[in-house]
DNA sequence: CCTCATCATAACCGATGATTATGGAATCCT
DNA sequence: AGGATTCCATAATCATCGGTTATGATGAGG
């Protein structure tokens, strides 16, 4: 029934004083002014302003439009205001959510990036295993989640949970086998997993020991796991003390101190792909357009590559 | 930019979680609504709702339109509550200004009758002499006028005054020729004014002066106005001391005490109106049309008459 | 008394904002 | 799985809103 134009035309009627200086502060002509209030006035079924000769001034319940007029309309720009600092990355707000490996490398050096370009924005962080970050993804609790994919073997693995998404492609991370320094293989240039099938093993997370035992099933035997734990730190120190040996990629070796051991890049060689894991329409946002950009950039990979498929996705 | 209808419509589909509940919500279709989004977003070029799936949920500068959302609604509904009790009389002003010997009398029983039948709305009055209270008519201060204007002789004293106003007429008023009961006149059926051209006369206020003057000299003399006061209390005071004789309108008459004076009707007769006066626009104004319906009431007027011609104004 | 300033009205026109009809896609159920 | 359902998007259509220019009526002032 009554607009924000409305409040506007009444606001300026009562300010100016007249409907041509009201038009003119409005940027409109004054027949505009003139029929808008005959409209407000068949709309609200009263007289909201006084015609006396040749000046007008506001009746009563014109009074009480050009009051209201004020707050609501300070409350609309108010709205406007925040609307364009969002969209001006002078505000906003992202939602994070990354696996925990990459916490300790690609997170901190995204954040340092956006803090400093734009320090406005407010970012989040949570530490969940992607198929918990694509969840709060859909469930509306996150804007973007770092996930990993490891390939080759049983790929698909996150095929059903990337549906509807869009993935960023960060970068490669190469799974190595970490081996005792004392181990007897600890000198050689690359390791066949097949010479390692005698092995007492240490897995990761349940995807991590998906693709071990994966990557055996292929190379031909069953891996002995003896211990399980998804803290890597801890999974380098069983291997230094002689307890097994594990998978473990780049990502946690260039992280954490390893001296005591040998890792040796594997062959056939095996990698996870780290992924940047958003919705179609949260990737227009301009906050999480910016995160998007600064995990490429932290992730060293050319940001121009705006949406990768899964490598050995069924096309 | 952003105006009250695509307000409401974010505040809809936060509330209800779906464009289509949305719309039922509002009243509409949900392609409304669809496209109703769709010009916000272009409007304010940002992604305010997100697409998930079949589901939809805010984005961060969707809910910060829904949040203001909640109050400007609120601040337009409570204007629009504001007018819609001006509109049925539970609310609204209405400012009475009236000449002072109607104070008395119309005055006090056009309130009473306003406040038995619109309790709700303020009333205020202010006692001036018609120029004063058509001036504040004119002025903008005042919304009903209760004026007199004298018949014939010069009739169109108020004509100018009048110009842009309208009228209605609530009374004719007698004036009477107010003489000592001792006078020996005191017993006539009627007082021809020639006869009393060599008495000391009493004056009221200019305009009732200039009304002696008037009918004086078409009885062909020239009146000894020995005593000037506006105050008609001590015009009776004056003539019950035998100090003179005045012309004192009906209205008085009925209101003050006079026992010990003799009141005669002139011959020729003369009347005074009393108008209800105001501007056109007001008077489509509820509660200045209650408040001329309320005056033609306690005035004993035909309220169906509702615009009145001044009698003798030129056509 | 004439001129100027102000509001009202008419004719016109584009954008807004609703409708119905239809299509596409995700979710749910069997 | 596959089919039904549900939800959103789009196209075509149309009335109304809200602006413009042109013009008229009229009160105010030199």
């Amino acid at each position: 029934m009554i607009d924000a134009a409305g409040l506007r035309v009444m606001k300026a009627i009562a300010d100016e004083g007249s409907f041509t200086s009201a038009a003119n502060a409005l940027g409109f002509t004054q027949p505009a002014i003139s029929q808008m209030v005959r409209r407000l006035e068949q709309r609200t079924g009263t007289v909201l302003v006084e015609r006396y000769g040749r000046q007008v001034r506001l009746t009563e319940a014109g009074q009480v439009l050009a009051r209201h007029a004020v707050g609501v309309l300070a409350a609309l720009d108010a709205a406007e205001e925040e609307i364009t600092a969002i969209a001006g990355l002078r505000a906003g707000r992202v939602r994070l959510q990354a696996f925990p490996s990459s916490s300790a490398t690609l997170v901190p050096r995204t954040l340092a990036i956006l803090k400093a370009r734009h320090p406005d924005i407010t970012v989040t962080f949570t530490e969940a295993e992607p198929p918990e970050s694509l969840a709060a993804l859909r469930n509306g609790d996150c804007d973007v989640a770092v996930a990993f994919a490891y390939e080759g073997g049983d790929l698909g693995e996150l095929e059903e949970d990337l549906s509807l998404l869009v993935t960023r492609r960060l970068m490669d991370d190469e799974v190595r086998l970490v081996v005792p320094g004392t181990h007897p293989h600890a000198g050689d240039a690359a390791a066949s997993l097949a010479d390692f099938s005698g092995e007492e093993w240490i897995a990761g997370c349940p995807r991590c020991r998906g693709h071990l035992l994966s990557l055996a099933d292929t190379a031909g035997f069953r891996p002995n796991v003896a211990f399980e734990t998804e803290d890597y730190v801890a999974q380098l120190g069983l291997v230094t003390a002689g307890l097994g040996v594990a998978l473990v990629p780049d990502l946690i070796l260039n992280a954490a101190k390893h001296d005591e051991v040998a890792t040796l890049p594997l062959s056939p060689a095996s990698r996870r792909q780290i992924l940047a894991v958003t919705t179609p329409d949260l990737q227009r946002v301009p906050a999480v357009a910016a995160a998007l950009d600064a995990l490429c950039e932290a992730a060293g990979a050319d940001p121009k590559a705006t949406t990768a498929e899964l490598v050995g996705a069924k096309a």
